[in-house]
DNA sequence: CAGCCGAATAAGCGAAGGCTTAACGCGCGG
DNA sequence: CCGCGCGTTAAGCCTTCGCTTATTCGGCTG
């Protein structure tokens, strides 16, 4: 399986047929031919067949095409971003628990990058906390922030800040519906951590896309909403929900930054770790103004990969 | 530049050491040495220098080790997805601009292959319209939902749904702050259309997450959020935001389904376009209930591409 | 049935890729 | 200063890639 060959399937499945395929790579059409059949006897698979109108894919072919698409596009961005790294900007990665992405990853970027002398420029994304250790591992990510990574090999998690989250909604009742974020599914979040504390089942969670979501519909009287103390605390005061005592909140959790040790980790997560140390990053945390310009909303690339 | 230099070099990153990846790889240790010349040789940058602690990565390595990590995990799984193509469910991807995907994409991937009588399997992500032919033509999506898409040859773009915009806020003012979700920085999205149709100025504007923080946000008095009027309804009705009319609100807007010409869609695309005329699926458009069991939340592989 | 068009196959060739063993360079600690 | 340990270079070998031209196969159309 080479990158030629998949770009040739990939621009023979576009453009349906291998002649046009032939012309478009500026090459001979058997030589396209030739790199579909190698690709074909690799995968086991027709791939493309002859239909109504050109070649067509096979469900096989479907399945193989977005994946070999994204390939070919990264193996052409491969070049462009090692060039480019001449003179670019540092660049900083920072995958994030739900809800440390829903209201501080950006704005704590923000005024890293605003601060550092250096040309820094921030990206962060959301991830379960499993994944975290893989990212960072892998170099994905230079930093992970969220749940306590446990002793990997490698690996320094350190606490950055405490909050407290409780449960807020309308009015207590029996067996209330439970309105989550996404960390509702991700086993290791405190959130999952909580209802399986409260022994919830599973019929009566509901996930929603972000925190914020969750407790409009807690306010709407769908039920209990899991939330940060801080961050809910405005709407508490203004009536629009009410913090409702359970046997397991409100409960101290602790946010961890997670890095490789310090002898493996890029400079850059290193400085980054330190400004999680200061006032200025300690007050983001506590109160994080949302909403950002849109000169600066940059959203991440999401590419999804479709298994 | 192949896929087994760009293994062996994410190897080598990975585990800091030529001897440590060669071992992985059960090759012998020139190999893995040769191949990294030859990646260096075409990258035209070290990637990797001797430093202490093992081998680090230069600034061009960095760049180039997310997109090549990807690349090498792509590869692996190409060869699986075909193989899992046999007996496996059809795969029907969807994406949808923001608002959409925030709203009904989920219950109506639900609601569809609950109702279809085949094996299906959907899935959807979020992207900009301009994003969208592209992802339809290189089959990266089988049918985006949105703004309408211009007579692009080969595609095919028919209204799915009526529905009307506002502007709610708790009071107006002059010089409001805009609230939008992610679509104002898309300049083919009906929120970035309005916010120029009404002259607003960049710096008036904030960009949320989604559009149900825009809406919280409206309703602490930050500003005006842009919201799709039957979603906002009860909230309008609760008395926590109010709808403020402007030169250009309410308006009417249009979400439109695009496929690929009928002879070149899939057919599962052309059973989804039949299903969203009917009456259940404009039901759900209607009315989405928000929030959905955990066992059906499945997040969308989200692979951020730092670039 | 002839003719045509587009895909597949055959045969051949140069250039990489990818692997080995052997030897070299080089920083570092005993 | 000698010997590691580790990365790199050298040389040789076989396979595969990727391309060509020439030919064959298969389906459609007049």
């Amino acid at each position: 399986m080479t990158l030629t060959q998949l770009g040739a399937f990939v621009l023979v499945a576009r453009l349906g047929s291998v002649k046009e395929a032939a012309r478009a790579l500026n090459v001979s059409e058997p030589a396209v031919s030739q790199a579909l059949t190698a690709l074909r006897q690799h995968m086991g698979d027709p791939l493309l067949v002859r239909g109504p109108g050109g070649m067509t894919l096979t469900e096989g072919g479907a399945r193989l095409l977005p994946i070999a698409s994204q390939m070919v596009v990264l193996g052409a961005e491969a070049e462009g971003a090692v060039r480019a790294a001449r003179g670019a900007p540092e660049a900083l990665r920072v995958v994030a628990a739900p809800a440390v992405a829903e209201f501080v990853a950006t704005p704590l970027l923000d005024a890293f990058t605003a601060r550092s002398a250096r040309d820094v420029e921030g990206s962060s994304g959301v991830v379960a906390g499993r994944e975290m250790p893989v990212l960072l591992h892998n170099r994905l990510a230079d930093m992970a922030i969220g749940p306590h990574l446990a002793d990997d090999q490698g690996l320094v998690s350190e606490p950055v800040f405490r909050a407290s989250i409780v449960a807020v909604g309308t009015a207590a009742g029996p067996r209330p519906l439970w309105l989550v974020d996404p960390s509702g599914t991700d086993p290791s979040s405190e959130t999952s951590r909580l209802l399986r504390r409260l022994k919830v089942p599973e019929d009566r969670v509901r996930v929603y896309p972000n925190q914020t979501a969750a407790w409009a519909a807690a306010a709407d009287g769908d039920g209990l909403a899991v939330a940060l103390a801080h961050l809910v605390a405005p709407r508490v005061q203004r009536g629009e929900l009410r913090v409702i005592a359970t046997p397991a909140t409100p409960a101290e959790i602790r946010w961890h930054a997670t890095t490789l040790a310090p002898d493996r980790r890029p400079p850059l997560a290193g400085a980054f770790r330190r400004f999680l140390a200061t006032a200025e990053a300690l007050h983001i945390m506590r109160s994080p103004g949302s909403g950002v310009p849109p000169s600066r909303f940059r959203p991440p690339v999401y590419v999804t990969i479709w298994s």
